[in-house]
DNA sequence: TCACTCTCGGGGAGCGATTTCTCGGGAACC
DNA sequence: GGTTCCCGAGAAATCGCTCCCCGAGAGTGA
């Protein structure tokens, strides 16, 4: 079951391994005769370049990596945008010829073992997810020299990176209660350690503020339990308020749980809007409005910006729009 | 920014490149004083071995693939079970030290890339997710001579796989509906060019055959208003059905969203059982009863199956067993 | 003390491709 | 008809590492 090499098609073809190599890297510079000699004898034995030889001579890899890097927990990879994003990845590098190995660093030791990983010269470029403002990771990998994207804003300025824009996003939910005429609009945060977590604060208060209003603010953590919870805290504290703004879905769905619970009616008696637009946001009664986050153009955006720069390309940031979708929920 | 190579190392330290690699591959025929000299001019260059020419002569990548085949539309891939999986398989083999590329295969054109990188030994294994019966794939793979396991039963006889019971899945949900008193139980299938879907199937007829009931089944395919159609046409058809089996979650929660229209309550009129335990299972209202399948055991399962063909070790099938989750709609 | 075994380090031959360099031969031009 | 040029093909060097083989030196027993 041993596979031919470049040697055994040149001698079966009857010519040197050099042409062999031309023809198979699509050189020009190749009499057709000795093409279709050296195809024909490709065909028949199956020939299939070793990946490896050709890396080592080539110091390309036409791999791209994907690490995720997360606490155990698995803020990131637990959450349903995680397979969008992977997918989105995936398939653009496949149409751009590369291959995606995938990492989650999710402990000091996975980080190392990344890091390690990358100085090993197994791939070309890095396409970074790391939500958490403390990662000592993104400026670690920078520090290799290779091409690293980051699908977010990092504390690491070096960094190119593809971002949502978190706060407009937010500004978006708050206007669109604000026009439905609600007055006393509470939000449940995710963890602020989070950039995303943030920023999307930031909108919220920013537009409150800008229309005189007061910020009524309940910290989460991004998942639907601290959303429940939030939701009660809010409600003792404030029970006259007529809106929810969350910084992600799942909180969204478990403050729905704790308004029902309540006997407060959705729309009616309090507005809910969630962030991310996952898909169980439709299937919640009543359905979420929600702040829909292009994940897909996203990965999209980051993988072009990442390829760009192992063209030694241009390296500006790029920041994504997002739109509102209303639902039966506000 | 050049790498420092295993050569450089050995001169800094004063030995042998020989020596410098046995102390990097940690072999004990080495006497302390020089691995220490070693260690020390390894820790000052930061030297990292090069991939490439390493895989070239130990024929060995420390890589396997994962390979998701599936139509475009995305029947596996779009799942939220994907997700999950994805992350069991790549926690699995980073403590065994070992790297995962994901690769998507959609069409016959990705089909074909995916079996030419196999070809070009890049991997050392291969972690198949295809659940079209008809997939050429999993014959393809392993007719190349390297190791593959399949994440389900496939139609090929000579690839090892990891599978779900499905039937046994099946008539769990439906031996909890007869034991609740349900007399007409219906049941809503996926698309029976899928494996699953057809064992999901037979375990429902099986088990309400056994007790001398009837089938009354509705074609589904895996998506949520796929579900909701279905239930239209069984409310048509039957309007006295007192339960509802669906293949798997989403079309349970199109079927509740139909029967919700139509008027009936669930579980007092009609009970709903669902398939897979997804997450958005536990946020609908009612929440839904579904048969648990353990993807994160299946993908550890068929991570260790492979490790293990690797190796040279045993090849034998492994089925995962599933449990009831029991909840409002039941 | 000598012969023999045993350990451990070094030299060097590959692994399978790419790529530079060289060289033969035919076309083109004077 | 002779010289120059260019084009295409082959020979050989190279990429960075592992691992086989050999030899030197230490250790042991008689």
């Amino acid at each position: 079951m041993k596979r031919p090499t470049l040697e055994v098609v040149a001698a079966r073809a009857g010519v040197s391994k050099s042409s062999v190599s031309r023809v198979i890297n699509g050189e020009t510079t190749v009499a057709p005769q000795i093409r279709d000699v050296v195809m024909q004898a490709v065909h028949e034995l199956g020939y299939v370049p070793n990946g490896a030889a050709r890396n080592l001579v080539t110091r390309r890899t036409d791999t791209l990596a994907v690490v995720v890097s997360d606490p155990p927990q698995g803020v990131v990879s637990d959450d349903p945008l995680f397979s969008a994003v992977v997918r989105a990845v995936s398939r653009e590098l496949e149409t751009a010829g590369k291959r995606l190995v995938l990492m989650l660093a999710e402990s000091d030791q996975s980080r190392t073992r990344v890091e390690q990983y990358i100085a090993g010269a197994h791939v070309d470029g890095v396409l970074l997810v790391a939500l958490h403002g403390t990662d000592p990771l993104p400026a670690a990998l920078s520090r290799q020299g290779l091409p690293v994207v980051s699908f977010n804003r990092t504390s690491s300025q070096d960094v190119p990176y593809v971002a949502l824009d978190n706060a407009g996003g937010a500004a978006l939910a708050v206007r669109h209660l604000l026009e439905r005429g609600r007055r006393r609009i509470a939000t449940i945060t995710g963890p602020l350690e989070l950039h995303e977590a943030r920023e999307r604060l930031d909108g919220y208060r920013h537009t409150l503020r800008d229309t005189g209003r007061r910020s009524i603010v309940a910290l989460g953590d991004f998942t639907r339990g601290s959303g429940a919870e939030a939701m009660r805290q809010l409600l003792e504290d404030d029970p006259d308020l007529d809106a929810v703004f969350a910084a992600n879905d799942l909180m969204a769905i478990g403050a729905l749980r704790t308004l029902h619970q309540a006997g407060r009616r959705v729309p009616e008696d309090v507005a809910v809007v969630g962030f991310d637009d996952i898909e169980a946001a439709s299937y919640t009664t009543p359905s979420l409005t929600s702040v829909r986050s292009p994940m897909a153009d996203q990965a999209t955006a980051a993988v072009h910006l990442l390829l760009s720069l192992i063209d030694g390309g241009p390296t500006d940031p790029v920041i994504m729009p997002n739109e509102l979708v209303v639902r039966e929920s506000s």
